[in-house]
DNA sequence: ATGGTGACCTGACCGC
DNA sequence: TGCGGTCAGGTCACCA
């Protein structure tokens, strides 16, 4: 359940596992979208440092005073994973492919459960710590080629423009293409993006260069409101634990296109329509977003 | 270079 | 009730 507010949320909520003890690890199927690594077990003795978050990736921090090692696991939600928290008599489901066993000062006993029906997700070590405080430092597969965060300060509508009009012509694709081009910025998903463009009033399809500074700059601060709004009810519905069951997150929020084709627009009343861009769905309102 | 498509998977839902 | 088709929050690899 990945978008970024999601990925955000669940970073959060594993900071009561910080300090905690791994005693055990349990690989139940070999793959994920990538193989599942054989020696997660090696994470025994190991203890939860930090939580981290690049884009939608999460960055789990382990180290091992005694034998003075650390190490690092990047994972990713692909489009229904979640990392679920249960107490010791948890029953495993069968799409928990990874289990932690977590123990902590007092001895009380915490499973965290990778689920993930479609197992589009990934699971894999992190060469180094090398990310901690240096995003841009890993020559990593996954990490490497990740444009700017879109809460980041240089998130900007001249960020926008300026990626745009670096080339002579311009970057003529869709809007809605290059905002959820994780190379230009990351987390920005399908929800968030057909969301974000209904607000700026911008056509999905508009292309990128024909779109002003103005119009950049508005879609921004909607991408940035949206997610930090996003991110502050995911962080509400964290304080009871239905978060568990992975239907709290956005959800319950309102949105106010997202997989409403054929619905009356909330701000005209016209008949909200469905455009596919990249494979995607893509809702918007004929009259609030002219082309 | 870059845009479009297929691939990875299961599950929910819709219409017959 | 059951079956087939379609769609889903992401991302990478490949081909034209």
């Amino acid at each position: 359940m990945p978008e970024l507010p999601e990925v955000e949320t669940t970073k959060t909520s594993l900071s009561p596992l910080i300090g905690q003890t791994v005693n055990f690890v349990q690989r139940h199927r070999p793959n994920l979208r990538e193989p599942i690594p054989s020696d997660l077990d090696t994470l025994t003795g190991f203890v939860l440092r930090l939580v981290t978050r690049r884009a939608k990736y999460l960055l789990l921090h382990f180290d091992n005073v005694k034998d003075n090692a650390n190490k690092t696991l990047l994972v990713h939600l692909g489009m229904s994973g979640s990392l679920l928290q249960y107490d010791d008599t948890h029953q495993k489901d069968k799409h928990d492919h990874i289990i932690f066993g977590f123990t902590d000062a007092q001895g009380t006993k915490t499973l965290l459960c990778y689920h993930d029906p479609r197992r589009f997700g990934i699971v894999v070590w992190a060469d180094n710590d090398a990310f901690i405080d240096n995003k841009d430092s890993m020559a990593d597969k996954y990490l490497s080629r990740l444009g700017i965060e879109p809460l980041d300060d240089g998130f900007t509508g001249d960020y926008l423009y300026q990626y745009i009009y670096r080339r002579a012509k311009g970057v003529s694709k869709p809007i809605k293409t290059l905002i959820m081009d994780q190379a230009v910025v990351v987390g920005v998903g399908n929800i968030y993006a057909a969301e974000s463009l209904f607000l700026a009033k911008i056509h999905p399809c508009s292309p990128a260069n024909h779109l002003s500074l103005a119009q950049l700059d508005l879609l921004v601060a909607h991408i940035k409101a949206i997610l930090q709004q996003a991110i502050i009810q995911g962080g509400s519905t964290l304080k009871d634990f239905k978060v568990a069951d992975n239907k709290t997150g956005y959800f319950q929020q309102t949105l106010l296109v997202y997989g409403r084709a054929g619905e009356m627009c909330p701000t005209c009343g016209a008949v909200l329509e469905n455009v596919k861009l990249g494979g995607r769905a893509s809702v918007y309102c004929p009259k609030c977003q002219p082309l």
